[in-house]
DNA sequence: AGCTTATTTGGCTATCTTACCAAATAGCCA
DNA sequence: TGGCTATTTGGTAAGATAGCCAAATAAGCT
């Protein structure tokens, strides 16, 4: 793999780590009905402000989020609803796995070791 | 956020964080084009075959990948290909940071604070 | 069985990530 | 200015991740 190759995916890998984490996913699922501000989700997620706030920068980093300050407060806002509709094919990917294990458990049941019958 | 709501997001964060790297977004570029075997891919990135074999199988717990044993190489097949439409997403954003960026440096040369003129 | 090749697994170290606490910064209001 | 609240930043310790080497496993061939 060449050089450039690489810095490729390493940017595309750089952008999906920033959802790799549940606390970033739930505050992007939060943030898809609408904008936050970080005492708000805070509260949601039950960690140390500092914590989520850290989450925030790592997808404001990423450019999936904008904040916006008014007053004491700081909002975030998705920047880039897209990300939802990978979340649908992570769903599906689960889905898909919880099939495979349930013919896995019908196989062994019936010792049918395809699992097709 | 409550027990069950964590462990939804945990799980989903789970399959994301197996697309989190280089090496394996390059792993399930290559395998959109078509199965594999470990020796080509191994060959394609450069590392040691060791190194290759568990990035497959973190994919493959995952979800995202099946692999066939054939004589003596094992190939590898995408699964769920729903997460190509996910890179064209990773790509979007990109391309937004990088327009963000352009209009920063505009805003840098003629002294608009607002990179609107 | 013994040899060869392809792949996986175990072990180890170096690096990255995360969470919390404490301290700094920013904006409001008296 | 000084106090109050919201947020960010720095520090640090625990845990996760990634890479390589060496060894184990699996399958074909003679």
């Amino acid at each position: 793999m060449d050089t450039q190759t690489q810095a490729i995916f390493e940017a595309r890998a750089g952008i999906i780590k920033a959802l790799a984490h549940p606390t970033r996913l739930f505050i992007v699922d939060e943030l898809s009905r609408g904008e936050k501000c970080v005492c708000e989700l805070t509260e949601m997620i039950g960690a140390d402000v500092s914590t989520v706030s850290k989450h925030l920068s790592i997808l404001k980093g990423a450019g999936m989020v904008t904040d916006r300050k008014q007053g004491l407060n700081v909002f975030y806002e998705l920047k880039t609803p897209c990300v939802l509709n990978f979340l649908d094919c992570i769903q599906a990917v689960m889905e898909n796995n919880m099939q495979d294990q349930a013919s896995l458990f019908r196989c062994s049941l019936s010792g049918n070791p395809r699992g097709d019958g």
